[in-house]
DNA sequence: TTTAAAATTTAGAGTTGTCTAAAAATTATT
DNA sequence: AATAATTTTTAGACAACTCTAAATTTTAAA
């Protein structure tokens, strides 16, 4: 442990991250995310955790009570949520401009994410085309650090012959991405479900008028649609 | 001081300012750059460079012998050299994709060149059409390492009534690439020495064929020309 | 060649962030 | 309500860099 003063306006990368996660948590957990919850988005230690929070509180970016959580303040949400919003406009440039695959940009962003300049992202966006969501169906925030979520229905509310179109992943890591990449199972690929199987609630579904194919339960919750 | 093993193969942001500042020190002193001129390229103590050069040492990114300087090993020049070309492809991208200024665009690449991922260097570059140079004229390294300076004529090497074009600058301060700017002394201008002024040296040219203008030596010394 | 000046290195300490192990507080159980 | 289990915090220490001040070495000057 050590005693912090607020040195620069500025934060660090870990900062940055530690408020990202936060900021994630929290849509779960609106009350106050726990020192352990972020622990283990971070990959870190709960005691390492309690010093960070500590000091992210001193900087006024969260709200902290011992032994009660936290919750990011208005100062720190914005924060992180710019963050998030470079993040996502670089995965954007990244698969639309550089033509990287989208199961291979969330390492690359991680790294932009953190380049500082105002004007970068407003230039950026602008070059874009101002998109709206990212290339996993994440929405994009915009520069006033509002976010339109809409996308709470997955794959596993479906019944049988519903048809939807999917519209995003929860999971963005690269194993779950290319699986779906293999089934064809892309954002904008319209699903019909064939079948439930009620003893694992896997599903039969045809993937863009196609054949049927079965997914598990746990593909089918990690993909948002659209009815 | 403190001891220091190699933990990572990789290389923090300040090793790698560090390279690239010993790197350039190196054009003018192949021999060795010293302590001093390396703490006064980044800014920082004698004392401090004395402990990172041990840390890259150990790291076998340069040689280094007590008192006497040190040179990049060739991995040291390879590490320095990559930077640099992440560094001057970024400019590239920002001033020729973004539409930034090429006198704003140094301190975003400064934090881009450290952005880890050979496939995004290597589609970034072919993304920018494989250019050549930066937009100050400076060249880009291709990705074996290699770099072509082709500019060793400055502007005040010219004597009345010469002719040239104007290819690269040599110090890229945002103060200086603006007053250049205002004269319209940008990449590409040609110029005519119509008048050398004995007493400060300074010229009094014709840019792009336009009515004679005086320009001091400091700023003829740091245009690169091609006649 | 001895002395003075300049450059370089060491010693010790501060900062940011991490960790382990132990203490304290909270929550769950009986 | 008392005890057990869990979560969270503290204490102390290490790692990467930085600094100041003092000690060394090299270079320049007399």
């Amino acid at each position: 442990m050590y005693f912090c003063y607020v040195k620069t306006d500025r934060n660090s990368f870990t900062e940055e991250n530690y408020l990202k996660a936060i900021h994630k948590l929290s849509r779960r957990n609106p009350k106050g995310v726990s020192t352990n919850a972020i622990a283990g988005a971070m990959q870190t230690k709960a005691s390492s955790v309690t010093d960070m929070v500590k000091k992210l509180a001193v900087k006024l970016l969260i709200n902290y009570k011992k032994y009660q959580g936290v919750t990011l303040t208005e100062k720190g949400r914005k924060t992180a949520v710019s963050v998030v919003r470079k993040h996502r406009l670089w995965e954007v440039f990244l698969v639309d401009n550089l033509g990287f695959k989208w199961d291979s940009v969330h390492e690359i962003a991680e790294q932009l994410e953190h380049v500082q300049s105002e004007e970068l992202v407003i230039r950026l966006d602008q070059y874009l085309g101002f998109p709206q969501y990212d290339p996993h169906g994440d929405p994009i925030p915009d520069s006033d650090g509002n976010i339109t979520h809409h996308k709470d229905t997955c794959l596993s509310d479906l019944k049988v012959n519903q048809v939807a179109v999917v519209v995003g992943v929860k999971d963005s890591s690269s194993s779950f991405l290319q699986h779906l990449e293999k089934m064809k199972l892309v954002l904008g690929a319209s699903v019909k479900v064939e079948e439930i199987v009620d003893f694992d609630n896997s599903m039969s579904i045809c993937i863009s008028d196609g054949l049927p194919v079965s997914i598990s339960e746990a593909v089918a919750k990690n993909l948002y649609i659209k009815r």
